[in-house]
DNA sequence: GCCAACATTAACCTTGACGTTGAGGTAATA
DNA sequence: TATTACCTCAACGTCAAGGTTAATGTTGGC
């Protein structure tokens, strides 16, 4: 019945990592980790009693996730929030989770969730196409300089020979 | 003589703009423009009797360079410097600039030239990669999003029948 | 030769995205 | 029981990329 298989080990959503080994997994400052949270980037995560935080594999996948949008792509954190929020509601949806929340009220989230997605489908594509120009120039003035690179190579032989004719 | 040629209108290089007509024309402020020299990004202008800073038309091209890599891609100044540089040596090898120079020395600044455009590209492919990726990801995205919808629709129609008879 | 418009430098302010102690306390483990 | 890892809260530091303000100097038109 169900979604849930029992035992099988790709679970994969049960919390059990202290922040130390998510921070040594992802790279990050236990303080970044703390940050993210603060700025709604990482929900709160389960605690243990005593109130240690408890993250699971997928938040790790998600702080992976916003490194990747930030470092490879500049990205501003608010932006890199819509995008995982974006990418929430598709987590939540799919689970069927709450299922007495009313269909009008999930037909909203869909909306709002599909025109948040193409906004970002937009900028993206608007970058995509700035950076492929940004390409073939590169290519174009490296062809450009592997030529000229030839030729000094070629005026400098000559230029060897008849400098050793004026020694002479 | 030299490459001077007189009252030609096409020399589109000497400066006669006002920092304050270049703020306006590339849309920042001069704030901005007196930073970018600070760091390296814009050569220290020519200046009048006074003090003055004049700018070229090619400076102003040079602004809106740096603005579309940074707005459009999110570098950071100092990538954004590696590039105008590269570009520079560029403009002067071209130019046939210092015939004087030693041809051996052009040739190492090609060949620095070189390398620092394979590194841009290599790093530019890399951002293609993943935004491509990225772009990929949200089109699937919306697709499910889109068949979601529809599925809500269906549901609500039907629910709206069911509540009319529980009505009745 | 004066005035408004425009520039100059210098210094301090802001925002984002964290880093770095520090104090004072709890939890897990050998 | 002693480490070690973690907790909160606070506050100050920093780097990038400028913004803002102030005090002063220059230009150009009438």
């Amino acid at each position: 019945m169900g979604t849930k298989r029992g035992a099988s080990p790709v679970d994969a959503d049960e919390p059990y990592l202290q922040i130390g080994e998510v921070a040594e997994r992802t790279e990050v400052t236990q303080r970044t980790l703390r940050f993210y949270e603060e700025r709604g980037l990482l929900k709160p995560p389960t605690r243990m009693e005593g109130g240690f935080r408890l993250y699971s594999e997928s938040d790790i996948q998600r702080v992976e996730r916003i490194r990747r949008l930030q470092k490879l792509l500049g990205f501003a954190l608010a932006e890199i929030k819509e995008m995982v929020d974006a990418e929430e509601v598709k987590m939540q949806l799919k689970a069927g989770y709450r299922p007495e929340a009313a269909l009008s009220q999930k037909r909203d989230q869909v909306l709002r969730a599909i025109e948040v997605t193409e906004r970002q489908h937009d900028l993206i594509r608007q970058k995509v196409s700035a950076l492929t120009d940004m390409q073939s120039k590169l290519e174009e003035r490296l062809t450009t300089f592997r030529g000229w690179l030839e030729q000094l190579d070629g005026q400098l032989k000559t230029e060897k020979k008849s400098k050793v004719k004026a020694k002479v």
